[in-house]
DNA sequence: GTCTATATAATGATAGAC
DNA sequence: GTCTATCATTATATAGAC
């Protein structure tokens, strides 16, 4: 496994200026990072990034194809079992992949072209795990079954996202164990059995949004903020 | 009530320019914002700009306090019921408040000094709420209510944050009315009745997370993302 | 492939007239 | 308070030597 720390010497200047380009953009976002810096960073001169790349837009590019291959490999199908196993094993070992996962909560923010197609690509490999996991019996059926994956989707994204704050709130350094063993339970335990304890908000709601002409009042969104 | 949208005229320069700015840092975010589009969107000189905030930084510091101090209010105490309505009525008028929406959603994710306070400012809000609403038996107890106020909060910021992948995943333009009604029931359904059928996965981390020395595996998060 | 040196454009900020 | 004109810095990108 190719490590994301930058140890020059062991990769080809190219590979390691690609490689500081994710660790910078990653880190310090896209406009924040200059190409002497990711230079620098690579140890290499400015000149040689604009030679391999053409332009920083090129190197994003790159550096976007990079982290998506990674994720989805280089097959186009998407592998929904394949992303999930990918995302565990980044996550599963923060210290080394953090540049990446960095890099892909970037990429979720920064709507570039790429964004699009990571955030369809995580969703539709949300909807399908939701999908067979109904199959199975272990979730619960859904009446808007891609809303769902929608919200599941945005709201596992949202921890790595945030992850400087939550990590700061849990007293711990930036998506440590800490965090993720505090949310871990909590989160499993949101999703067994909600947040509330009988249905007198959800059916609230349905009757406000139930088929009539003049209620066009901005749905009751109770707080889930 | 002051309008988002920049009308010259009616109101003096520097506020002009104060709410170009969130306009445009909202939009574009900071650094893709230059002093010059943000003189020609107030319709006054790129000096004038330096002239009344002293630097780019100070400006944004300008949006920051006013951003924060529409949220919630003047005082420094934090009104957990005066942030919801405040965010309610945002909310439920998207077409006026989207700059303001848009430039909350930016400080959430570019880490400032304010980014924190806000940050923390919502999450005691959302604890405060649901503990009120647990009390009143509306909502379930919970083993940890902090991670639980936690994850309710970045699980609602969520939304605002990736509302532009929303909005195009359900056809609509960018956090309007269909993106919200698709939402809110299905949102109001997991939480009142959770994802899960039953207690399987959320035993299975339990014991996996039981007092057990040896046993630093990276929690099996089960595919919430 | 890699470097140094440089061209060119855009940026934040200043100075001074009105 | 507001403008125009300009400075100093930094950015990306190019050119050509090695």
């Amino acid at each position: 496994m190719r490590s994301a720390s930058s140890s020059p010497g062991d990769r080809v200047a190219s590979a390691r200026i690609r490689d500081a380009a994710i660790v910078l953009f990653g880190r310090d976002g896209l406009e924040r990072t200059s190409v002497r810096a990711i230079a620098a960073e690579a140890g290499v001169s400015p000149g040689l990034v604009i030679h391999h790349f053409g332009s920083k837009e090129n190197l994003r590019d790159a550096c976007d194809l990079f982290i998506t291959e990674e994720l989805f490999g280089r097959k186009s199908a998407l592998d929904a079992s394949r992303l999930n196993e990918q995302l565990q094993r980044w996550l599963a070992d923060v210290d080394q992949f953090r540049p990446w996962l960095d890099y892909l909560a970037r990429m979720l923010i920064d709507d570039s072209p790429a964004s699009g197609r990571l955030f369809d690509a995580l969703l539709g490999s949300t909807r399908s795990t939701l999908d067979a996991q109904t199959e199975a019996g272990l979730v619960r059926p859904s009446d808007d079954p891609d809303a769902r994956a929608a919200i599941v989707t945005v709201s596992g994204l949202a921890s790595l996202i945030m992850s400087k704050q939550l990590s700061r709130v849990f007293g711990d350094d930036y998506f440590g164990d800490a965090m993720v063993r505090r949310m871990t339970i909590p989160t499993l335990e949101l999703y067994t059995h909600g947040l509330y304890r009988d249905d007198r908000i959800l059916e609230a709601a349905r009757t406000a949004l139930a088929p009539s002409p003049d209620n066009d009042r901005p749905t009751p969104k109770e707080n889930t903020a």
